[in-house]
Parts: C-alpha cells; sequence; structure tokens
DNA sequence: TTAGATGTTCTGCTCGACAGACTATCGTGT
DNA sequence: ACACGATAGTCTGTCGAGCAGAACATCTAA
C-alpha cells in the first residue's frame, strides 16, 4: 500500500514555498538594491560581522565566490560599500559599509521586517518567534559539517 | 546608528540556509530520479490528490505550467506517472502514478523522511514536528491571496 | 627559497526558466 | 447552433544566473 503522506507534509514543499514567497516580497522591498535580496545580505553581514572577507560572507550566505566577486561589483558601484586592503593579508579585501551604506541598510531593515511580519502573517507573534528560532537553530549549523556527519544507512524497513 | 541586528537573525537568510541544505541531501537521496526533488513533489501529489490535473499540480508545488510539462515528460518516460484524459474536461490530463510510480514514491518517502531527520538534527523530535508544523501552516496561504491583501504601507518610524 | 595552498578575479559555457505563440477544448451568451 | 473569450497543454526561442576552470597575487610551511 502507498503510504497516507500528502504533499502538504513534505518539508520539502513548506520549504520551498515559504522560501519562495519570502523571496517575492523581499525583492519587491528591496527594489533598485544591487543584488537583489542578497545584496541586503551582503550588507547586513558587512556591517554585523567582524571577519568579512569576501569569502568568508560567499559561504555565510552560501553563495559562489565567483558571484560575490560581481556582487559586490554592484554594491561598490552603488557607492554602498567599499573594498579595504585586509592588513593581515593582501590577498584578502574586507568589505565594509559606507556611510550610504549603512543609510540604507536602515532603511531596508525596517521594509524587510514588515514585509517578513507578513509573509508569516498567518502566525501569532508567539508562533513567529519561535518559527524564526528554530530556522536560526537549523540554519546556523555549518552544512559541511553536517553533511560530514554521515546520513544513517539502515534504510531496511518497508513503508 | 545603525542597529544590532546580525545575520544569522534574518530570516531570509535563515530560509535559505536550511532550504538550501534540504535541497541538498534531498538531491542525494532522489539521485536517478527524473526531475530531482521536484520529480519527488510530483509522484507525491499525483498520488494523493485528487484533482492533480497538470496545472494544479504546477501551482501547488510552484512551477510554471511550461516546466511542468516536461517534468511529467521525464516521469512518464521513466514509467513512473502516466497522462490520462481528464473525463469531465478533454483538454486537461490527469496525472496518476504507475505501479512502478508507486513502488518508487514509497521507497523514496522512506529516504527522505530520513534525510529530513538529518537536516533537522539540530532539534529535538518535539521541536522538529514543531517547525514542520508551523511551516506547513505559513506554506498553505495560497501565494496570490497572500499577496492581495496589501503589505502595511506606514513605514514612517525611524530605526 | 621553493612548493603548495588560499583569496580574488576573469572567461566561457551550460542549463534552467520564462515569455509568447499555437492548438484544442470549454463555457457562456445570443 | 454559433461565435467569442477563457483555459489546459505544448512548443520554440531567448536570456541570464551560476558554475568550472584558469590566471594572478599572496600566504604558509618545509
Amino acid at each position: 500500500m502507498t503510504t497516507p503522506q500528502r504533499v502538504e507534509s513534505d518539508l520539502g514543499w513548506a520549504l520551498g514555498r515559504v522560501a519562495r514567497a519570502h523571496l517575492r516580497v523581499a525583492q519587491e522591498q528591496v527594489a533598485g538594491l544591487p543584488g537583489g535580496p542578497r545584496g541586503y545580505q551582503v550588507l547586513v553581514a558587512a556591517a554585523r560581522e567582524e571577519s568579512s572577507t569576501q569569502l568568508a560572507l560567499a559561504q555565510k550566505l552560501g553563495v559562489d565566490r565567483t558571484v560575490m566577486t560581481y556582487l559586490i561589483d554592484e554594491l561598490q558601484a552603488a557607492g554602498l560599500v567599499e573594498r579595504r586592503p585586509d592588513p593581515a593579508d593582501r590577498r584578502a579585501r574586507r568589505v565594509v559599509l559606507t556611510e550610504a551604506g549603512g543609510a540604507r541598510l536602515c532603511d531596508l531593515e525596517r521594509r524587510l521586517r514588515e514585509a517578513e511580519q507578513h509573509v508569516l502573517a498567518p502566525l501569532t507573534p508567539e508562533e513567529q518567534d519561535v518559527l524564526r528560532a528554530l530556522l536560526r537553530r537549523v540554519a546556523e549549523v555549518d552544512p559541511d559539517t553536517a553533511s560530514a556527519c554521515e546520513v544513517a544507512r539502515d534504510l531496511a524497513q518497508e513503508c
């Protein structure tokens, strides 16, 4: 017999829908920002993280390093970030916010906070906090570390 | 002053990371299945949903209808689904699982259940259930309906 | 100093996704 | 019965995002 699950109970399905929905409203809110929602994440990371070399940013945001190059190109062209030579490693560039970048980020944060509440509207404020916290805890584990600890391999029981 | 948020507290960041992580392990598990993880979702939907016309499937899974066409082409070529004429509407095709498709789905469901647990490993089983339930509730609202109810527009307070 | 590893950038290519057109069919109104 | 617009599915063409791979500068360790 086939199992009684429905699509709605598939984690991948829910994750995909929510991520897409969030992406859509985020795109509206950051309209005009180079790099779209990811450009925003670069700004956040550049503002808060200490070791903001390009590679570190790339892995934190989950993008290819070659992508990070032109992402930052555009943000720099827009005057929102600067590339500063890393005093400790002359190969690396540290990405720092300009004053304009800080102002822009401040505005974007407000808009996105509203947009996110909109996406999470079906939940109560308390539930929203729970969801945020849980997602964060899952997201915070290093993906490489996670894939290193082997997926269970005994799949020998029936449906 | 810039606000004190870190990237980790950004919902978009967490959603992206978790969705990517899930996608990656899902891809490993469904290796060889036409259409990858989305092919799997088609199988699930075709097995459980009643009105499984191609368009309905497409919007449920959040893909373009032209994409759904060749997605189903491939699954059909692999002998996992069939296109049956809809008795009520001769324009539409109902997508139904073949016997082979049912067996494959059964196997995939087991593998994916394990893989998902692996992604959610940082959470306790109870927390996993909570996360699943919350995500599902957010995902279940119709995206069009959601975007229809206007995003709040008073953004007039400072950071 | 040399050899290999690492950060960044550039080039070229591939593949997926969307727009738009087209066919067949539905449903409605007259 | 007919005509019209809307809808399901398919097909074609095109575009752009993202990756592999190479090149270059620099670091680190032997």
